[in-house]
DNA sequence: AGTTGGATGGTCT
DNA sequence: GACCATCCAACTG
């Protein structure tokens, strides 16, 4: 859950994750030891580590295990449940933003138009069906890294469970860490909610209409 | 429906 | 200088 300084909430709960063992699982961040910029995950669960990857986006992570052992579990998708239409402009900041770096770009109205556009037929499923696009829908920012996630009064925060798990979760290999080899790459460490349109993943893309399995 | 390449910049070798 | 825990537009069938 998000809470800006205006009070607006955005909530949105969590339908995908993958977890990062620590320095020996050579798909994690942790994996050459304690950096600058990995150094959130070597600290006190319940805390955030935030990164940015491909120079545009921001991934959130939540620490886990005892300090020290940088095991972190990262925030692949979420389904919003409230403050929709804030996480919509948040996209749409986020998208225009990035843009803005490419140069000959101020204020250029059509571009503008073009994203909100763009946005704005996206279904309510694919706000934050990804892991940068979680950061873009709750404006996950590097400001972030480290902060207790579990404080009642943080800006982002996890909350009690929304009631009671719904369905399925299903393990797959993680997505995105071929390099690491095996048997990293091939381990059963993403998990998703079955049948959830908001996970991320060529097997339930948010855009497409993937059938529902009968029965 | 599936594949490919561009954007983009910090981090590590 | 290469590599990314990514996303999207623009292709190809």
């Amino acid at each position: 859950m998000r809470v800006d300084e205006s009070g607006a909430r955005r909530v949105g709960r969590i339908v995908e994750t993958e977890a990062y063992l620590g320095p020996e699982d050579k798909a994690s961040h942790a994996r050459s030891g304690r950096t600058p910029r990995n150094a959130a995950m070597f600290g006190e669960p319940g805390h955030a580590y935030v990164y940015r990857v491909y120079g545009m986006y921001t991934c959130l992570n939540v620490v886990c295990g005892r300090p020290g052992s940088a095991s972190a579990v990262l925030i692949r998708a979420a389904l919003p449940i409230e403050g929709e239409d804030a996480m919509r402009a948040a996209r749409i900041r986020h998208d225009l933003g990035s843009r803005r770096a490419t140069r000959h770009a101020d204020a250029d109205p059509a571009a503008r138009a073009r994203i909100a556009t763009r946005v704005g037929r996206l279904p309510v499923t694919g706000l934050a069906s990804g892991p940068g696009l979680v950061g873009a829908a709750f404006s996950v920012s590097p400001d972030l890294d480290g902060i207790d996630l579990c404080s009642a009064e943080a800006p982002l925060r996890l909350e009690a469970p929304l009631g009671d798990v719904p369905g399925t979760i299903v393990a797959t290999p993680r997505i995105g860490i071929a390099y690491a080899g095996e048997p990293w790459s091939s381990l059963p460490l993403r998990f998703y909610l079955a049948g959830e349109r908001a996970v991320s993943g060529p097997g339930t893309p948010s855009t497409s209409r993937s059938r529902a399995v009968s029965d």
